[in-house]
DNA sequence: CTTGGGCGGGTTT
DNA sequence: TAAACCCGC
């Protein structure tokens, strides 16, 4: 052994894994007001999520179908997960159909987001392992800690005769709940050295966590700590709800050793069952008994290690810092009698796709400038031997104008990708048709910070006046806004706030833990008015705007509370769409009638209204792009529809030219990026 | 009444 | 770099 591939260091460290408790179901418990007691879960079409702790006293598992369910426990309360309907916003509709509704998260990521930002508020050296995990690297914390209680005098020394050193004392009692649940450990309250003064103080510090948790949020959630990644995350699933365990550095063997290889992080797939049919093991402990030679002679240098790493409970990295979502996608799938048979079903509900990433990503503008240089659409078909053919198309920075504006580029982007998968442009090969299709995924990766201090000012300026704009206008017209869930974050024309402008002008890098990036001002609509919100202290004040507004059905059935009915007034329109396919989506989100029910061959999809944004002409920076094709300068206010125009002669041409509309865009797109 | 759907992060080819 | 494949909640 040429290293030593474990090393002292390996344990000096201080993870914590924090896993909320049955999470969706806890979201929806605070929103309808449902008490941690009564039998709840939370459903996706006809199966469920999350299945609160109450409703798991019945034997209530997650996948198992709704029906099932309310069999082994007829009091059950299950809550749909939220919808986009045809012609209505988003929200907790009744009965919603696989075949004409879409999924809506935003609750939960919003919840999520909330969480993290607590978390923040400690560390910034945490790693999200889902929408509800985090990895935190509390050894800072702990040392921190340690130094404060060995300056205050409160941590007892001993001298140890073996190691000729003072050893610190740990009353594990002394730490309370924080510290009651420990791995393997002894009954012994007392206990020495500086490895379980860690533990001891790692728990203290999660506890901390935790409660900020609750008391800001109102969240329960599990914990384990202990020097790696891989055994606090088994250490959080121990006490389970609301508890966490300290997983000692001594007891690791034995904790680890009788779990079956599966259960440790990343050995669950395919690599643990080969892992175990290659060298005949079933438990960690067979594991650790192969040398890491052994181990190379079967994989990979870089998973050798990993395994042996992982089996011995080390990580195999270091706890990465915090980062902000490297994408985002919407996918939908068709189950078994709603697949798409025609194209135009394909562009619409890749409209819809659109538009909910679309809306997402504004969302996101409120607390990271940010934009997707890449979407790829991926389309499953159902027939057997036909692969899904996936393609993917980059987008540029000077777009970012206009793209913003609405979510037609997007849409737009998105439906040459239909095109190009469902005419195979990319490869000549004809391909069977792809129909039906029971699946489309459309992702955006590949970010891009916009926000820039110096350099290309323009952007900079265009934000800062549409915020002062906004302010101005006080919203007569809520055609300013777009609608999603009707939930006051949702509403974030105003997020680039001379205030944000600022912060990210002359703020340090660092984010002060506590400046919340929140909207000077919040609009809804409500029937017939407009309100303005303030920003508000009250974490929870999305569920008090989705109470306020979204169209509320279940709640019925939910809870007592008598949530008032909305006009579905104001912005949100009413589809202008026959529906005579079933499986054609009518959802109305930003201006439907854009890309409802267009025909692709129509041009007018390609026609953007000029006048669409009031936002667009309060900007009076005009900013040029190159057009790559007659080599003449086009403001950018126009440069969308001026591509428009290129790209609706190349369509006229039908799709034996759609490669070169591909390779024109290409082009076009590293011009601009470019120039960045 | 039936059904693993809807994400997000990553590596390999 | 595109596209497939893997892992997990
Ligand atoms: N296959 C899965 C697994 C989970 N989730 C969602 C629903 C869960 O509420 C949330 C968190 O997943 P967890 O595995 O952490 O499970 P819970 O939080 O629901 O329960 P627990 O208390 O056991 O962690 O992610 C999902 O949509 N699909």
């Amino acid at each position: 052994m040429s290293k030593q591939i474990i090393t002292e260091a390996d344990y000096a460290k201080v993870i914590s894994h924090i896993d909320l408790d049955c999470f969706y179901c806890q979201v929806e418990q605070r929103r309808l007001g449902i008490s941690d007691t009564v039998p709840l879960c939370v459903a996706q079409w006809g199966n469920l999520v999350a299945v609160n702790y109450a409703a798991r006293k019945y034997g209530i598992m997650r996948n198992e179908s709704v029906n099932e369910a309310k069999l082994k426990c007829p009091d059950l309360i299950s809550v749909h997960v939220a919808t986009f309907a045809p012609g209505k916003k988003a929200g907790y509709h009744l009965k919603p159909n696989q075949a004409t509704h879409k999924v809506c998260l935003d609750v939960y990521r919003r919840a999520s987001r909330q969480i993290f930002s607590v978390i923040q508020n400690f560390t910034t050296e945490y790693q999200k392992g889902s929408i509800d995990e985090a990895y935190i690297n509390i050894t800072q914390l702990v040392n921190d800690e340690i130094d404060k209680q060995i300056s205050l005098g409160n941590i007892e020394f001993v001298y140890d005769n073996q190691s000729n050193e003072k050893l610190p004392v740990i009353n594990w009692s002394q730490g309370g709940i924080a510290t009651k649940y420990r791995v393997g450990s002894s009954s012994d309250d007392r206990d020495f050295g500086w490895s379980s003064l860690r533990s001891y103080y790692g728990a203290i510090v999660t506890a901390r966590i935790r409660d900020a948790i609750f008391s800001q949020l109102g969240f329960t959630c599990s914990a384990g700590v202990s020097h790696s990644r891989i055994l606090s995350k088994l250490g959080s699933s121990l006490n389970k709800p609301n508890k966490q365990a300290i997983i000692l550095q001594t007891d690791v063997p034995d904790f680890i050793g009788s779990m079956k290889l599966e259960k440790l992080r990343f050995l669950g797939g395919k690599l643990g069952k080969n892992i175990k049919e290659l060298l005949g093991v079933e438990t960690v402990s067979d594991m650790q008994r192969h040398s890491l030679e052994k181990l190379e002679g079967f994989f990979p240098l870089k998973t050798a290690r990993f395994i042996y790493k992982s089996c011995r409970g080390i990580d195999p990295d270091v706890v990465p810092s915090s980062t902000k979502p490297k994408s985002f996608s919407s996918v939908k799938s068709f189950g078994n009698i709603s697949k798409l048979t025609t194209l135009q079903q394909v562009q619409d509900w890749v409209a819809v796709l659109s538009t909910d990433i679309w809306e997402r990503l504004m969302e996101q503008q409120d607390i990271d400038r940010y934009w997707p240089k890449k979407l790829t659409l991926t389309m499953v078909s159902s027939k057997i031997n036909v692969e899904a053919r996936n393609c993917s198309k980059n987008f540029p920075l000077h777009f970012c104008k206009n793209v913003m504006e609405s979510p037609e580029l997007l849409i737009k982007s998105a439906s040459e990708l239909v095109i190009q998968l469902i005419y195979n442009t990319k490869n000549k090969k004809s391909l069977p048709s792809i129909f039906p299709v029971e699946c489309l995924l459309l992702h955006t990766t590949q970010f891009y910070s916009y926000d820039i201090n110096h350099k290309n000012k323009q952007i900079t300026n265009w934000v800062s006046q549409s915020t002062l704009k906004i302010n101005k206008s006080e919203l007569q017209n809520s055609e300013l806004t777009y609608d999603r869930t009707e939930s006051a974050e949702s509403h974030i024309v105003s997020s680039f706030s001379t205030k944000h402008y600022r912060d990210n002008l002359y703020g340090s890098s660092k984010k002060s833990p506590t400046s919340k990036k929140k909207p000077l001002v919040t609009i809804t609509t409500k029937k017939n008015s407009t309100t303005l919100l303030s920003p508000k202290k009250n974490l929870f004040s999305y569920f008090d705007a989705l109470k306020k507004s979204e169209t509320h059905d279940q709640a019925e059935n939910l809870s007592s509370e008598p949530f008032k009915t909305q006009s579905d007034q104001g912005k949100i329109s009413i589809k202008p769409h026959t529906q005579e396919n079933p499986t054609t989506p009518n959802i109305i989100k930003a201006d439907p009638s854009i890309y409802m029910n267009q025909s692709f061959a129509d041009q007018s999809i390609y026609n953007l209204s000029e006048n669409n944004s009031a936002i667009s002409d309060s900007i009076d920076f005009i900013q040029c792009t190159q057009c790559p094709e007659k080599n003449s300068n086009i403001p950018s206010k126009d440069w969308a529809s001026h591509v428009d125009y290129h790209l609706a002669l190349k369509l006229q041409e039908k799709e034996k030219h759609a490669e070169k509309i591909v390779n024109q865009f290409s082009n076009i797109f590293k011009k601009q990026n470019a120039d960045i």
